[in-house]
DNA sequence: CACCATGTTCCTTG
DNA sequence: CCAAGGAACATGGT
């Protein structure tokens, strides 16, 4: 998964490649990535279309149409999108693409191997997301609200995307191993005093992510595996052998702060890596 | 073969 | 009504 700071890597990357180009036609090779509407009908609204701009809300890629309209990107666990520029090779198909929108000189390849992901057309999904997490909405008292009388594990809701958009399994481990919150504690056991270091870790975290993530050389250009996309991991461990989560896949470690090993545990079916010495209950 | 994997939705069970 | 767990979607890596 692209969580939020590889979308956003990926957003700024493709920006200028995308934005301003007219969609002169679209090639749907699976069509049941596409939600909410036909193959037809997404290939009618989109082709002869200009991209106005593309942003990111959430996990989600956002176009949006000279028209007015937008189409939403999500990239599920494996999806890549990557501008081909080679104006002879009009990328021939991939096994796993799923799309090929034709401008005039380069190709938006959407690929997709597990197939989690998908495209849409209007805004529908994005209407019951949380705040982005550098929103102003997400405030303490927000965040005390929501979370309130809450039973569930503060890591199980962090990764529901109508508390906060945005985290994933990755960084939702690393914000509570930042925040020194231990991720089996119910929601309702959280103080004041941890609620704003979670928020602050939340926003710390994926800024932090992002601002690495922009450090990086990645290659949007092509099919190449050096995008660096999933995850930053693979493409910082070439960049920076040392690794690069503090919590994340580091299961028998040493803590980065007590050198006590990280735990894996399984929560809601997913592993959570912690430190069991320095995330203490509440 | 077994088990793991960045996401989300839907259904069942309690 | 809510929470928790499992299955589903589908494929590849170890």
């Amino acid at each position: 998964m692209p969580e939020l700071p590889e979308v956003e890597t990926l957003v700024r990357h493709l920006r200028r490649r995308v934005v301003g180009e007219r969609v002169r036609d679209a090639e749907i090779f699976r069509p049941r990535s596409i939600w909410r509407t036909s193959t037809r009908q997404l290939v009618r609204k989109l082709v002869g279309q200009r991209i106005r701009d593309l942003t990111r809300r959430a996990k989600y890629l956002r176009f949006d149409l000279e028209n007015g309209g937008c189409f939403l990107v999500h990239l599920g666990m494996t999806g890549r999108l990557f501008v081909v520029r080679d104006p002879s090779a009009a990328r021939k198909r991939d096994k796993h693409d799923v799309a090929h929108f034709h401008f005039a000189d380069s190709t938006l390849v959407f690929h997709d191997p597990r197939k989690f992901g998908h495209m849409e057309l209007g805004e529908a999904s994005l209407h019951g997301l949380g705040p982005e997490p550098f929103d102003q909405k997400f405030s303490e008292g927000y965040l005390a609200e929501k979370l309130g009388h809450s039973r569930t594990p503060i890591k199980v809701r962090l990764l529901d995307q109508k508390l906060v958009a945005g985290l994933g399994n990755i960084y939702a481990s690393e914000v509570l191993w930042r925040a020194r919150i231990d991720p089996r504690v119910p929601c309702h056991r959280l103080g004041a005093i941890h609620l704003a270091r979670l928020r602050k870790e939340i926003i710390a975290t994926l800024r932090d992510a992002i601002r690495f993530g922009g450090g990086l050389s990645l290659n949007f250009d092509s099919p190449n595996p050096r995008d660096g996309l999933f995850y930053y991991g693979s493409g910082a461990r070439r960049d920076n052998p040392s690794e690069h989560f503090d919590a994340y896949d580091r299961e028998g470690k040493a803590c980065r702060r007590c050198r006590t090993p990280i735990t894996r545990t399984v929560q809601g079916g997913r592993s959570t890596f912690f430190c069991p010495r320095c995330q203490k209950h509440s």
